[in-house]
DNA sequence: TGTACATCAGTGAACGCGCGTTCACTGATGTAC
DNA sequence: TGTACATCAGTGAACGCGCGTTCACTGATGTAC
């Protein structure tokens, strides 16, 4: 016999009705990446998301210690979705130039299907809590970048060689998704194939 | 005779003795364009300018519509700017494709020099005040970027391989100044000069 | 040269807004006996 | 199995904040006669 809330006359506060039994800090932060994604929030509000969960404000305090850790937790939570991406897209294109070609290319499209999401993860004037959090997280977009460098590079390249040719290709990709957030250059997805596999990333 | 405020007894109000005579709004772009640049406003207020300027934030709407309408002031501003920075940088640099990527790297020490301001040029969600304004304009910037792809590119280059090659050029310095201004690239001149120097425009 | 008057650039007070955060509280839950 | 109690996740009310904008006003300026 199954016994759950709407067969039982048991008692229900208000909150556990919106969001499941005890679990109110995963609420917090599953509504937050849902704003996030559906980009209608400018910028986010603690008070927004406790309401859109169903919770008072203060509630929020019981799990974390203000707005910034919050929004720190989904930056994180944000920055995995895009290394998986990545690592999708770099996978699913056999790996090699092409798999790295295809991995800047999903740089791009992330940020154009999670602007607020891109915005909050690459955001500026990070709080403390917020920097700690992701630089504490070497995360794997990161490390695909320089993984793929480096197999990419001819034997024997200078490191700092290595990295100028990583931060080259992720300002490549980076400044393509803001312009294209930004709507500085008309969002396409042909223009995104044609900047992005038309670099030479090893010119002799 | 010199006859001046000080040495003769004129009425003199109170606001004018901060801003000169009759040119409020003259006075209001450029503190705003000042505390663009000092960069310490994370998001310039229409009563802060009006205060730095020694006036009542009611007097800015003599002068301008709202807020979007001085915001999109300045941004006009800081794009002319912008592209005098770019073009001072090309003709130093004797043209060329040295001129070009010596263009490119003002931009992204433009921007390093004056955070606030470039992100207010380049900023999203634009007003439509912001936008109108800033599309109209067809910045000098831009017009250096067309015209040194075009000059640079192998005669009888398709249309569309020259704006896919100006956008992917903007890209790299767009993003490379933005990744330094959010402080996920260290900021730092030599990296700009590797990270610009060392591409290839047109790889055969 | 002096006077009456219209203009209009400024003023201070007030509006409503949503924010992050603090506070004292309540009431359901789990534990000890 | 029942009772007393501590815990603690939630509540509503309130705080102070700075914002953009509206309002009725004032007082200096320039013009017409």
């Amino acid at each position: 016999m199954m016994i759950d809330a709407n067969s039982v006359n048991i008692k229900i506060s208000p909150a556990e009705r919106r969001y499941h039994h005890g679990d109110l800090r995963a609420a917090l932060i599953d509504a937050g990446m849902r704003m996030l994604e559906r980009g209608d929030a400018d910028q986010l509000s603690l008070r927004e998301i406790a309401r859109s969960v169903g919770v008072s404000a203060p509630a929020v305090y019981r799990h974390f210690p203000d707005k910034a850790a919050l929004l720190a937790v989904l930056a994180v939570e944000g920055l995995e979705r895009l290394g998986e991406a990545q690592v999708a897209a770099l996978e699913a294109a056999g790996g090699g130039e092409d798999g790295f070609n295809a991995a800047g290319r999903a740089y791009v499209r992330f940020a154009l299907a999670n602007p607020a999401l891109f915005r909050l993860i690459m955001g500026h004037a990070p709080s403390d809590a917020h920097a700690a959090a992701l630089s504490g997280h070497a995360s794997q977009s990161m490390r695909l970048l320089r993984t793929s460098v480096a197999e990419l590079a001819p034997p024997g390249t200078h490191p700092d060689m290595l990295h100028a040719v990583a931060m080259r290709a992720w300002s490549q990709v980076h400044g393509l998704a803001m312009l294209m957030l930004d709507n500085q250059i008309e969002p396409n997805d042909a223009l995104i194939d044609r900047v992005i596999d038309g670099r030479e990333m090893w010119p002799d």
